[in-house]
DNA sequence: GTGGTCTAGACCACG
DNA sequence: GTGGTCTAGACCACC
């Protein structure tokens, strides 16, 4: 299984699951061609509302990486992969870049930044962060 | 002065005022016993509503940064100075914690985040930081 | 129902509406896990602006005694009964005694305050006090 | 001295002053014809605004309590005890019914609500509320 | 449908 | 002058 769903984190659930489908298909976990999970399976799979994953699922459709395959399914694009590796690069710099604005404005000196970065890092052994 | 709003953030302008109290208070450019702006001159120098700026200082309140002093105004608490460092801390922290998360569910190899991070840091010199 | 509420009373009207559903989980009319009513129908009930219930439900969710269901409304939490339990002792705690207090400072006689007391609560028969 | 201001209250500091010096009068404290102190000298005394004393005088003037004795200062009006004594009971009165009405409201049952009482009497010794 | 944010403007209490 | 409450109504995001 791909992804995991943290329901009191503010982000939109609809967001999580998109983004975690990019993930995937940039890391390689989920291949061009390859059929992604109908909506009523993963919405049960994720104990949520199907209207949540079809929406995750649309825009990913509006995004060009899924397409539907008639009477089917969904299925992940053949330029889903390169398209994917530059969503997750911009994706994080946003992210990071915002981090980085509130860190500076909290006047939190560069090495504490670090060290927090740091910490952060070693914390999180890649294992566990690929359930 | 040490506030910056930006209203396109998706952090809603109360939090956003109320986060850059605590850390104006937190890095000491504002004191314990120091009065903060009035709501209506905060409101009118953020080009922002009043209600806005009161649910902030309100919030402000509950934490115990903000006291009234009745028909005064608002001033910094006493323990305020504490409590802001903490806050900073825990605030930055759990947003360094979601990232890494993500960058590691995106499966980006360790060395890669490292390099967007530094990138980063370094694209935002301290100066132009603290408008 | 649970709510009665009394716009010439001082108390603002959305502690009232906070206040009366922390006593209606203290007293087990609403249990844990239990929906309250959405902010418009309850506004509509109380004829009150949708804002101010808004505001007692944010306070409520401040106070643990509320969360969201997301896209679905408000349930009472599971940890509400104890938590609201102790805050209805200590709420009607605190307004005995500053009562207690200005009627000693008053220089009433302690036979007469008790006497005061008791003409209350023989006035307000247990019936007419939960409409 | 015979009375004590509590600013973190909620009851506004101009009502706290008039009712204590009603109370004062009430309980024999302060007789008829007596001076009160000058707005200046209280307004010192509780370090308060001296337009929040005036403003409690002024009330006290207008529920003929207190008359100004021209150039002198303000004095106990000679009907005042009596005058005082009653609104010593309907204040006192009206304070516990709302008490008791929350009381009722919150679902305590009666033999719980005696019991806060007697002991909110009992931790209150006569000696220490007459500072 | 749900709650959340924001604006605009009125009114009040306090000092 | 200060903050606080409330209303009215618009707009948005989420499910």
């Amino acid at each position: 299984m791909f992804f995991y769903i943290d329901a009191s984190n503010g982000v939109p659930i609809f967001e999580q699951i998109s983004r975690q489908v990019k993930y995937a298909v940039a890391r390689g976990a989920l291949r061009p061609q390859e059929m992604v999970p109908s909506v009523r399976e993963l919405a049960q799979r994720l104990a949520v509302n199907p209207n949540t994953v079809a929406r995750a699922y649309r825009d990913l459709q509006a995004d060009d990486v899924l397409e539907p395959l008639r009477g089917e399914g969904l299925q992940v694009t053949r330029k889903a992969a390169e398209r994917c590796r530059r969503d997750r690069q911009s994706l994080l710099r946003q992210r990071l870049h915002s981090f980085v604005v509130e860190a500076r404005q909290s006047g939190l000196p560069d090495d504490e930044i670090l060290t927090l970065f740091q910490d952060e890092l070693s914390r999180q052994p890649l294992a566990e962060s690929l359930p």
